[in-house]
Formats: C-alpha cells, structure tokens, sequence
DNA sequence: AATATATGAATAAACATTCATTCATTTATT
DNA sequence: AATAAATGAATGAATGTTTATTCATATATT
C-alpha cells in the first residue's frame, strides 16, 4: 500500500465550500478559494468530485438527505399525534443551526436556489411521508382536511428554516435564535394547521 | 444632437438579466449571455451600467424600492384596519407573480441571497412602517403585544412571496396559484398575527 | 459635417481542470 | 534489520477556456 489517506482533507473540503459559499455566494466562490481555506492543494478535489458543481451538489443532496431519514424516524415511531414530531423536528433545526451555523446557513441559501431540486424518489419519499403525517393528523384532530400536502411540506419543511435564516439576518430588535424560539415556532405552525 | 438613444435597449437588458438568472442562476450567468438574449452587442451594457454586478444590485433594489413604496402607499391612507392592507398588499404580490413571472422569480431569488441585503435608509423606512401597522394592528385588536417587529416584517414581506413560490415549484398537486390563494394567505396571516 | 449612439473584436484577468512530478507508506527481498 | 521496489496520495505549475471589460470603429441622427 501507499501513503494513507489523510480522511480530514475531505472533511476539510467540504467544511471549506460551504464556508466560501455563505462568506461570498455561490456565484464568486472558485475551486482556488475553496482549497486555499481547506488548506488542500488546488488539485485534489477532483480525486474525489469530478468538480464544483458535483461537490456542491453533494453537499446539498446529503443534508436533504439526513432531513429526510429524520421525519423518517420520527415516523417509524408511530405517533398518534403530530405535536411531538413537530416539536422535535423544529428543535432540531434550531440545534442545527445553532451548533453548525455554517452548514445550516449553506443549506438554506440552496434550499432557495431554482438549481437545486429534489430527485424522483427523494420527491416520492417525502410525498408519502406528508401523506401519512396529514392522516395523523386529521384522526388527531390536529390539522384540518382543507390542508393541502404542498401546505404541510411547506409549513413543517420550509418555514422553520425560512424563520430561523430571516430572524438571523434581520434588521430589528437584537434577535438571537434560542430555545424559545422552539416553542413560538411549533404552536404557530399548528395553530396553522388547525384552520 | 446625434443619434437617438434606444431606449427599448435598456428595458430588453434589464428583461434578458432577470431571465437569465432565472433560467441558469446568478452563478452561471455570464454577460455575454445576457446580451445574447437581450439582442444588444456585448459592450452596450457598459454605456449604463458600471458591470454586471451594479446590473443586477440596480434591478434588485428597484424592486425592494416598488415594494417599499406600495406598502408607504397603502399606510398612507390611515387605515384603521390592517386587514384590506394585507390583502391588497398580498393580492399584489399574486398578480406580480402572475403577469410578471421572470421578474418575481428573479426577486424570490435575490431575497434569499446573503449577499443583497437592506441599504441602511430602506431598512429604517421598513422598521418604521411594521412600527405603524403594530400600533394599528393592535388598537383594531387584529395584532397580538406579544408580535414582534420582525414577527410583523417576516410575515408581510417575506413569508408570502415565499409561499407564492414554493407552490410554484412544488412536487405535489398541481398547484396552479390563483386568486384563491389571496383569501387564504391573508386569514392564515391575520391569524397567525392574533396569537 | 458634427456628434452621440452602438457595435463587436480585442484584451487581459480569472477560472476550472489536468497532469507530470514528488512524497509518504507499505511490501518484498536480502 | 536493512534496503529497495512498488503503490497510490498529494501537489501545484501549466493549460486552455471562459469571462468581464475596453476601445477603435461604424452607424444613425440632426
């Protein structure tokens, strides 16, 4: 065998592109800046993505994933009401954001980029996925039947990460993201859901 | 005086940039495209416009100015309500999207790009408008104390052009938006802003 | 003819990507 | 145990392309 490969250069990398990306956009990052504050020679990224947009692509596609495989579970719990899923769902994004500001920051200026959608199964997954949470739901009593599918992926996907970036970055009161944040959030989306 | 200026010029660039960043996004889009699609030689731009970035900075603010100025509109008529000024205001933003779809596209894509953010004098004019709609809002009694200014500024500005356009590329129904949609924002807001 | 508009080829800078080379590590041979 | 050979990781200068921008020239209008 040859010399070892360093697995940090990768994490570096990826750490690196997203931090280029929220620090400039997505349009001015170049392969040169995102290696230089990986601190990785400019070559090496393409010994494991055939180039920039398939590393961003990457990126983005694992986050959309993990959030997936997140509802997933908290479905695979049978839950008899949606209040719990949605609490904990929106008190992760809330952790997330304010653990790994950088990735959760990089996440929402994609979830936001037309270039950016959702594959076919991906798509089916998440159809299903509202389906059932709807069917909960309305046996709940939870939310109401003119909820449309769009409206819960909308309300319980989009939103939190909408409410969490714009709070971020606005220009009123001292506004600092925090656990309060949690349950202001969940009561407003059902409350939502309800009428 | 010499030759006429062309005045459809500048009005095909400024139509031919928000398609493009559109179609391609703001990170794949290059000068020469622009030109192309707006039927203009390469260097035409420059007369105007210092580069590409004071380009799309200029169509961008003129937008947040138009918006900032229908909401300055509809304050200025003292209602005592903020009911109709939500409406009108949110029927607006429906009617844009549906007649001006490029621009409205090109505006959602902006709003979520760190790198357009507020200049100092839009952002105290915005403050001091949700100011006037809380102290409305709350004598009518359609607005909660406990609703924040930004509470106010995400729910009015930015939450229904959100939703306006994640219906439209949404994965489930098929979702035409339509005039329905203007009720039914309105109620889910004016709801959300009583709790 | 004078003057300002408009063009698009020319320019130079920036860029993504490639690849010859170097280097660290392991394996084989003595 | 010492040394050599083999392997594949990692580098970064070189390459060719793309890009924004400029400017000499052509064109239209008065």
């Amino acid at each position: 065998m040859a010399r070892k490969i360093d697995e940090d250069k990768i994490k570096r990398i990826k750490e690196a592109t997203m931090k280029t990306i929220v620090d400039f956009g997505i349009e001015s990052t170049t392969i040169a800046m995102i290696a230089k504050n990986a601190d990785v020679s400019g070559g090496y990224l393409y010994r494991t993505y055939s180039g920039k947009q398939e590393l961003i692509n990457e990126l983005f596609y694992e986050k959309v994933i993990a959030l997936n495989n997140e509802l997933a579970f908290l479905l695979s719990l049978n839950p008899t009401s949606i209040q719990p899923l949605l609490k904990t769902f929106i008190a992760n994004r809330i952790v997330y954001f304010l653990n790994e500001p950088i990735a959760s920051n990089f996440f929402y200026q994609l979830l936001h980029n037309d270039n950016f959608k959702l594959t076919g199964d991906l798509q089916q997954s998440v159809v299903n996925m509202m389906q059932k949470i709807k069917s909960i739901g309305i046996k709940s009593g939870e939310i109401s039947e003119k909820i449309t599918l769009f409206n819960l992926y909308f309300y319980i996907l989009i939103y939190p990460v909408d409410y969490i970036h714009f709070k971020r970055k606005n220009i009123f009161e001292s506004n600092v993201i925090n656990t309060n944040d949690i349950t202001s959030l969940t009561s407003t989306i059902l409350n939502i859901l309800k009428n």
